[in-house]
DNA sequence: CTTCTGCCCTGGGAGC
DNA sequence: TGCTCCCAGGGCAGAA
């Protein structure tokens, strides 16, 4: 389950790997998994042969390769069991059971050895897809005005998430994410998995978020103060940062597991998936129910309607 | 415009 | 042992 830390993880992993490579081949070993990609696999495949990597970018749970002197961009979403494996292309080494698409970057100067980039999926959530890099206008309340984003086509309607600058501690950026999530009638448990209002937030993140801002995820946010959003968002924050710092190492010796095997799951979890289990705070037994479709884990106590 | 439902997919685990 | 069913998850289309 890559959430947001897990995959500035593997950004970072492909930052050092991949930049100034130049796709030599690609393979789709499976169609669905470019499903989002317009012009079919074929075209996929067209679009990629003989680009050289520049710089990778993300936002939110989207990670993009941009090109040299390209207005495309590779843009890869992780879905639920989505991993990005680089793997020196001499070792014969058996391809992954659930190997989707598979790309041969060229050495670089700085590093001569071919390497495989290969796209592994179980559940099929995630994709790749090509897509028109463009100058998208900030939406904000008020607007941030002038602020633009050159972000690819797939992606301009989604939101920065609180890890972007612009969404920094009392920044204009935050007060307008505030008044926006205040502006909204809806449960501030939707409104924090609304990726168009602020992105990176999953399920996972927003129980703990909310737990720790000890806030019940059905209240609707137009009833919420300034300062409960404020630090409701501060909280989000630091609980995906804690998470990066400790799910930082996965990308060692050319690979990435992504499969929710930061570490910070098991030892630091204090809502999510703990039903049952005691508060950490004060003792009450935590609660599941179903919210959207999805489990809700939640202090009865702490978190109150 | 906002809000909400159902669907995409696979394999692990529970229950029979 | 083998079968069926449920569950996890993000994002999107389409309906209300």
């Amino acid at each position: 389950m890559p959430e947001l830390p897990e995959v500035e993880t593997v950004r970072e992993g492909l930052e050092r790997h991949v930049v100034g490579r130049t796709i030599r081949d690609v393979s789709v070993l499976r169609d669905y998994s470019v499903r989002r990609h317009e012009g079919g696999p074929h075209d996929f495949v067209d679009r990629l042969r003989g680009e050289t990597i520049e710089y990778v970018a993300r936002r939110g749970k989207f990670l993009w390769l941009g090109f040299t002197g390209s207005d495309e961009a590779l843009v890869g979403h992780l879905g639920m069991s989505g991993q990005l494996l680089v793997k020196d292309a001499n070792e014969q080494t058996e391809p992954h059971r659930h190997l989707r698409v598979r790309m041969t970057l060229e050495g670089s100067a700085h590093q001569p050895n071919r390497v495989f980039l290969d796209f592994v999926d179980q559940r099929t959530f995630g994709y790749l897809a090509v897509s028109d890099l463009a100058a998208t206008p900030d939406e904000q309340p008020g607007g941030l005005g002038t602020q633009y984003s050159t972000v690819p086509d797939l992606l301009g309607h989604i939101s920065r998430d609180l890890l972007d600058p612009t969404y920094g501690p009392e920044t204009p950026g935050r007060n307008l994410l505030n008044k926006k999530i205040r502006s909204k009638q809806a449960a501030i448990k939707r409104i924090l998995l609304d990726q168009s209002v602020v992105s990176g937030i999953g399920n996972i993140y927003a129980d703990e978020a909310l737990w720790r801002a000890r806030i019940h995820g059905e209240r609707p946010a137009n009833k919420l103060t300034r300062k409960a959003v404020d630090e409701l968002l501060s909280h989000a924050h630091d609980v995906m940062s804690q998470a990066l710092v400790q799910g930082g190492t996965s990308f060692d010796a050319l690979y990435v597991n992504v499969n929710g095997e930061s570490g910070y799951f098991d030892r630091s979890l204090n809502a999510y998936g703990q039903e049952g289990h005691p508060c950490g705070r004060c003792g009450t037994t935590i609660e599941r129910v179903m919210f959207m479709n999805r489990s809700s884990f939640f202090c009865p106590k702490c978190q109150r309607k």
